[in-house]
DNA sequence: TAGATTGTTAATCGATTAACAATC
DNA sequence: TAGATTGTTAATCGATTAACAATC
């Protein structure tokens, strides 16, 4: 039986840990290869990391290693039970829609493959971008686009396109077989409740920032 | 006396209130462009958007608007009161540095201006960059950050560099004057505490939408 | 008037934080 | 042994959700 699993049931993970999970991954990494450190302690990583201790360890019960009291986790295994724990040791492959400036960065980004996604290809409406390649990653007109999702089972999307393709795009994608979307663009999707949207919100981001600046400044005044 | 003070104090907002703003924003924004609707419930949002409606509620209430029982709330005060709230009346100056892939894509996109954000010129080391124009905003040499930081009051920086940089520059923004930095990189970075860090970490949404996506193929089976 | 919706107070739920025995 | 740290249960805190009187 898989590690997470109780009668082929997911146990329920809260959202913060997940979002979490790959702050800790990174910093062990970087650990790892830096310092070539054997053990460390909750409380270490949460000192370096601004987040408190209790938190850093109930974080990392959730993948269920057993640490060494006095001396912590092995860093090795932490790195390896949070890689099973994340999936990423098998890569899932996806297709990215709109070559764009910003899906230009992703298609070039190599990182995500680290992280369990692999970008396979990128399509666009623009005949000068299609036939290219754009960080080893080939793009194709996006009117192969359903045929390639449904040939090669593909079941995540990406989208990069301008708003007023957001939604067309998106119900193309979905009607193929995809079933969960990437969203970039600022598109509220209307998608079958047996697709997932995971909206990149950017304005939302920029709000908090922009409050706790205003909060900030006054507090310097 | 502003509306979201008390006694010069800025009232608590609850993050996820803050995100969801910009939701209901763009959501009203497009309802009032294209079907002209003077009134709108918090049900009828609910209902759109997939949120409950007591939140709508709870949120809305948040801008201390009034709204009228039986009809809801005018949909013209509302966009206005939510861009009030939110400080989307006056802009904020920033600049970006990193000018790739993403910072070409952040640069070009006009869009964060409706969001009080105005990103006025690109930094970059590459001499072939330097000089030119991306989206209307001209993109100078990294040497000339500080002074130009210093000189104009910036108080928000973008970081779109590769990671390797990440901390240099965020090091130098600090020390000439910065506040706030939203960093699009995957470094953790390191700065005094009064100043802010908005993390924009695609790892931790990315292991959201796989674990939503993992349990949804799960209940397919 | 009847009914939908607001505004506000109370109940619930879930994540964070605290406490503490067990352990190396 | 003494002390730091784990693992786990309990307390707290804050956001979500429910309930309901007031109102148009």
């Amino acid at each position: 039986m898989d590690k997470n699993e109780n009668n082929g049931k997911i146990k329920f993970i809260p959202e913060p840990t997940l979002r979490r999970l790959p702050v800790y991954y990174q910093y062990l990494k970087k650990l790892h290869n830096e310092k070539r450190i054997e053990f460390i302690s909750a409380t270490q990583i949460g000192n370096d990391l601004n987040i408190i201790p209790i938190q850093v360890k109930k974080d990392i019960a959730i993948t269920e290693i057993t640490g060494k009291p006095k001396l912590g986790y092995n860093v090795r295994e932490l790195i390896k039970r949070i890689e099973d724990f994340l999936g990423w040791n098998n890569v899932t492959d996806a297709f990215l829609v709109g070559v764009g400036n910003l899906g230009s960065a992703l298609l070039s980004y190599n990182g995500f493959k680290e992280y369990g996604l692999n970008i396979i290809a990128g399509f666009d409406d623009d005949e000068s971008k299609v036939g290219k390649e754009i960080g080893k990653k080939m793009v194709f007109h996006v009117n192969k686009l359903p045929d390639m999702i449904q040939r090669m089972g593909i079941k995540i999307g990406i989208l990069t396109v301008p708003a007023p393709y957001a939604q067309e795009i998106a119900d193309i994608m979905v009607k193929a077989g995809i079933r969960a979307i990437w969203n970039f663009t600022h598109v509220k999707l209307n998608v079958p409740k047996n697709v997932i949207i995971q909206h990149e919100n950017l304005a939302a981001s920029l709000v908090v920032l922009s409050k706790k600046l205003e909060i900030l400044l006054k507090s310097d005044e």
